[in-house]
Order: structure tokens, then sequence, then C-alpha cells
RNA sequence: GGGGACGUAGCUCAACUGGUUAGAGUACUGGACUGUCGAUCCAGUGGUUGCGGGUUCGAGUCCCGUCGUCCUCGCCA
């Protein structure tokens, strides 16, 4: 046993917690001082802790004050770790924080001990930080003092927490799969491992736990789920970093509709629990086909509408040889009408031209409409009863503006989803909290990928095509999957699918991919095998943790709602990996350096 | 791999078209002050202008390279 010397500094309550009812009350408090008020002989503390701040008062002529307590309350400094024995006092009206959960009350002290000095931080530890990112991240431990970082990482854990209870009372059982697993073929890049016992052979960590969580559907688990670290050693942006969180889970005997309705349950039960926010179900469910059709994107943001318009039949007789060009080779002419919009000036219609060519665009066709009339770029093209029926097949008003793509399908709509959401962000239509759920079903089965020249599954290879008995080789590039997607506000949060439960499909499949008997055993052998004993018709999916937490909080990016993220070029600024290693750590593994 | 923005005191920023000794707020140090709560007041310390080269009588400013952060295209089954 310890001496009670050892534990005469242990709190008795947290810096959040005491309120006018424990006046008159002896209390401790721990914690790290975050500001100190000198007036020449009264000192405030202000005592933070992950609870709150509370006001510590060392006052001369509190009874009790001793000159060794003056002293010590003197030489305090910023963030120094401190435990406060005192008693809870009542201010008077006029001294009370309104600002403050605990301003009505203070602690004035009867001993103070340092427990552990601080250096002065590199930077001021204010909730509302305008210190570099590069700085907060070097120290993040410091950063994380701040209000809002904690409470996010805070919300993060009941989000997380109110996820797993939905999953749980929903029949499912947590399993972990193993991180050190087998390289993938396809898709992103791997991140390895080597071996130290197998020279020359590496694991690979999971880019997601996706064919262990089949194999668990054939061991009978009947629903699994996970919440699953992946790796995918690819470039990072504000919505993705090389190491992420998934809730990930998977379903036999069920369908579409039975993991829609679980993912539902789940994120609404998430929301409500968390932020009191009730999310109307079912969310809306889009074909894949539709989606692109009017926002040009697979994950449209659903908050506006501004969608995309079909303005072939006015544009094949302008004479407008980009219009007429794209049809006749067989692309699309669409439309956005930007309500409002005619009144900005050539710069701003300049900038979303740029955004156009971000995205593939050649360059960017615009008109603002008039009374009975247009004027801009493409305005001549449509003169007197062509612009009134554009603007009748467009729904333009007077002060509108038209922007114009005419490419090939893809590129027609990818620019003008893009601008669509740009504009919107123009327009202020963007609101941060509203939470516009959506389903995107039927995603294509492959898509063609101009590096290796050939078709390729748009999800993975275990994905179900919509009918069993599709001939991969016929119209491959419009084969519907059973795939789909979870979006909100334009974020694509999750995906999921049927799987193919069926091996003769799968061995199609592979076929089609020209996976050769060899390589499909070299690569799955472990899959299909496990397949031949008996495997049920299963479904799941996997929603981004960390996307789903940032858009809940209103964030801009995952690294807000990660407590120790990387920086864009994959680094972690704190601990400064990636980084050498001994050489005798590499001569065990047998790896030289070239 | 490509494009863009940024890099000046511990921190956040300023410094007109190249021109005297690179400034301010804050932090920090010292002093004053017994009710503040981002306390206030007075004084002070603090700079290889990311790094390397170049142009120039003279570079924080212009040029080239490089490193770092952020955004982004490609990439992300």
């Amino acid at each position: 046993m310890e001496t009670t010397e050892t534990a005469s500094w242990k709190r008795t309550h947290t810096c959040g917690e005491l309120t006018v009812g424990n006046d008159g009350q002896a209390v401790t408090l721990c914690g790290w001082v975050a500001n100190r008020r000198d007036h020449g002989g009264i000192f405030f503390i202000d005592l933070r802790d992950r609870y709150g701040i509370t006001q510590v008062t060392v006052d001369p002529g509190f009874e009790g004050t001793s000159p060794e307590l003056l002293t010590t309350a003197g030489n305090l400094k910023a963030e120094d770790v401190v435990s406060v024995t005192g008693t809870v006092k009542n201010r008077d009206a006029a001294q009370i924080n309104p600002n403050r959960d605990t301003g009505a009350i203070e602690v004035f002290a009867r001993k103070i001990e340092v427990l552990a000095g601080a250096d002065t931080p590199p930077f001021e530890i204010l909730d509302k930080s305008d210190t570099s990112v590069e700085l907060r991240m070097k120290y993040r431990y410091l950063d994380m003092r701040r209000a809002p970082v904690r409470e996010a990482l805070e919300l993060r854990s009941r989000f997380i927490l109110a996820l797993r209870n939905s999953l749980v009372r929903q029949e499912f059982i947590e399993v972990e799969t193993p991180i050190l697993t087998k390289a993938t073929p396809e898709g992103a890049r791997d991140y390895l491992v080597p071996s130290r016992v197998h020279p020359d052979s590496f694991y690979a960590l999971p880019q997601s736990p996706q064919i262990f969580k089949q194999l668990c559907m054939v061991a009978g688990l009947d629903r699994y789920f996970q919440i699953a670290r992946c790796f995918r050693d690819e470039d990072l942006r504000a919505d993705r970093q090389p190491e992420f969180t998934q809730l990930d889970l998977e379903m036999s005997f069920v369908e579409e509709d039975d993991v829609v309705a679980v993912m539902e349950q789940a994120v609404a039960a998430a929301f409500k629990e968390c932020l009191n926010v009730e999310v109307s179900l079912p969310f809306p469910r889009i074909d894949y086909r539709e989606a692109m059709e009017r926002y040009g994107l697979d994950k449209p943001d659903l908050r506006f509408g501004i969608e995309l318009i079909d303005v072939a039949e006015q544009a094949k007789d302008s004479g407008f040889k980009v219009f007429t060009g794209a049809l006749e080779a067989g692309g699309r002419v669409k439309a956005l009408c930007v309500p409002g919009a005619a009144e900005w000036s050539r710069k701003k219609i300049d900038g979303l031209a740029d955004v156009a060519q971000e995205y593939g665009g050649k360059g960017l066709a615009w008109a603002k409409v008039g009374d009975g009339e247009l004027t801009g770029s493409v305005a001549k093209f449509f003169p007197g009863e062509a612009a009134t029926a554009l603007c009748e097949q467009c729904g333009a008003e007077a002060g509108d503006l038209l922007l114009f793509a005419a490419d090939r399908e893809a590129v027609v709509h990818r620019v003008l989803g893009e601008l669509r959401n740009h504009v919107a962000r123009e327009l202020g239509l963007v609101d941060p909290n509203v939470f516009r759920f959506a389903w995107v079903m039927h995603f294509p089965l492959f898509e063609w990928s101009d590096e290796r020249q050939r078709f390729e599954p748009s999800h993975h290879p275990f994905t179900a095509p919509l009918d069993w008995d599709v001939d991969f080789n016929e119209d491959t590039g419009s084969i519907q999957s059973r795939a789909y997607d979870m979006v909100l506000n334009g974020w694509e949060l999750g995906s999921g699918s049927v799987r193919i439960h069926r091996r003769d499909v799968q061995e199609r499949l592979f076929a089609y991919l020209g996976l050769g008997e060899e390589e499909v055993q070299e690569k799955f052998g472990f899959l299909l095998e496990a397949f031949r004993y008996g495997a049920p018709p299963h479904a799941g999916f996997a929603v981004g943790l960390d996307r789903l937490v940032t858009l809940a909080l209103g964030k801009e990016s995952i690294r807000d709602v990660i407590a120790f993220p990387k920086t864009t070029s994959a680094t972690c600024l704190l601990t400064g990996a990636p980084s050498a290693v001994q050489p005798e750590q590499l001569a065990e593994l047998r790896i030289r350096r070239t």
C-alpha cells in the first residue's frame, strides 16, 4: 500500500462538474493551468481538464491561505499540471461568468501541488485556434487539449458506440480479422510487410476485410461486423488518408433491402443518439444511371436541385460546331440552369470555365438569360424562337445563367456534376447542418481501364451481376451489378454489394477478367475452395467512419476527426514516420538497400 | 507524376513598384495592481525572412533549384 501522502493529490471532482450545489464542499481538482491572472495579491487560475474549466482562486484574505500557497500560485505557468485542494464557494452575482458551465462557483485553494511543470508550449492552447496545421500536427497532444478537437474525438467515440450498439441489437457478431494478410491482386496499392521467417515473402495490410468477412458467412456466423482499420497506399485528399476506419459488415441469406435496412437503422440511431438529429428513413434510392443523368456524379449532393438537363434536341440544329460535333460523335449536350446567376461577373464565369477544365472539359459554353433573349458565348446560335425553346427546356427565367457541356457522355456528366456542386456553394445552397442521405443502386459491374485497356470490376470481383446468367462479353460496359453506395451531401460514405455465392458465376467472372485457373488458384483459391463447402447467399457493406463523423460534425477534412492523422505526403509529423531503420533490421529481413 | 496557394520573432500576421536599423498583436521575462475570467497598465528580451544558388550598387521582395504544409488532377478493386 502506498502512503496517504501519495494519494493526497487525488481528485474528488473534475473541472467540469462543480456547481452552486457544491457550495461549501471541500474538494480536490486536478488539471492543467489554462490561464493565471495575478492581481497583485489575489490570483485566479483557470484549471482545465477534459471535462471543463474551473476557476481556482488564491486569496490572501481567505483563512488558511499560507505564504507558501501564494508563492506557488505566483510561480504557476501555463500548462503546469497541478492538484488543487480547497473549498467550493458560490460567486457573488456580479462575479458570475455566464460563458462557462462552472462560472457560478470558484474553488478557494488551501493547497496547490505542482504534479508536473510545463515548458512554455509552442503555441497557445485556445479553443479558437489560428495555429498552422503543421504545428498542430507536430504537437497534436497539445492541439488535443483544445475543446473543439477533444469534442470531435468524443463524438467519434460516441458515434462508434452507437453504431456498435445498433448492430449488436440487430444480432451482429463483432469479429476481428487479420491486419497481416495477403496482398490483393487488384484495387489500390498495398502496404507490404516483409516476413522475417519467410524471406522474399510479404504480408499486405488489408485494403478491407472483404475476403475474411465472406469467409465468416461461409462459416455460418450469419451477421458479422467490425470497426476495421483499412490501408491503401494511394495519394491523400481532404477526404482520405492511407489508413482509415470502416464500419464493415456482412449478412447471410439476404439481399439489398436487408443490408440497406440494417445500415439505415444504425446510422439513424447514431445521428439520433449523438447529435439528436432525426434522419428520415428510408433513405431515398436512386439508380446509378439516373444519378448520372440528373446529377452527373455517382455521389450526388441532394441538398439542392440544379439538375442536369439534356438539350440535345435544342442543340442539334444550332449550328454551333461544339454542340453539333459532340452529338454527331455520339456524345451528349447537357446544361445546368443556375438561378439568378446572370449577374455573375465575367471573371466569376471564367472561374467556372477553369473548374470545367480541371475535370476534363475543353471549355465552357454559357449564356445569360435576359428578357426573351440570350447573351453570352453561345447566344448567337440560339436566336429568337430557338432561345425560347432552350429556356423552356431548361426551365430558365430571366436572370438565370445557363452552363453547357458538349462532349463524350462521361466528360459531360463529370464537368456538369462538379460545376453543379461548385455553383451551389457559390449560391450558398450548401448547409452543413442538413443531412441528405441516399442510396445509389445498380452500379455498373465493370468499368473501362484506360491504363490496362480492358474492363475491370468497378467494385470488386465478388460483386454479383443483377442478372446471374448475363454474358460478360456482351455489352460489358453497361452490365448492371448489385452494388450500392451510401451517399451523404455529395460524399461517398460507403459501398457494398450482394456477393457472388455461386461458384459457376464466380468462375465465369474470373475467366472473363482473364485470370487463368492457376492465377485464380494462387490469388483466391482459398475463397473458392471455401465456397465449395456451402456458401450462403450473402451481401454486405462498409461505411467510412472518418467521413461519416466528419460530415456529422460539419467539418471539412477527415483529419479533423482522426486523433493522429497523416499529412498530405503520408507522413506523421509527430513521430516522424516513415523513417529509416537500423541496418540490422533490414539484414534480418534480408532486404538490401539499392 | 502534374497544377495551384502558402513559408518573415515561440505563435498569428504586416512590410507600396527591389531601397535606412524587417514592424504589430500575442506569448515569454521583469515591474505595478486584492475580483479577474482572452484581466489591465509600464518596460524589456526575441529575426540565418524554410534551405541552397543566382541577378543587382542593394533582395523578405525578382529568377532557378530544393524542402515542408495545405488544396487539387491523375491514382483510390
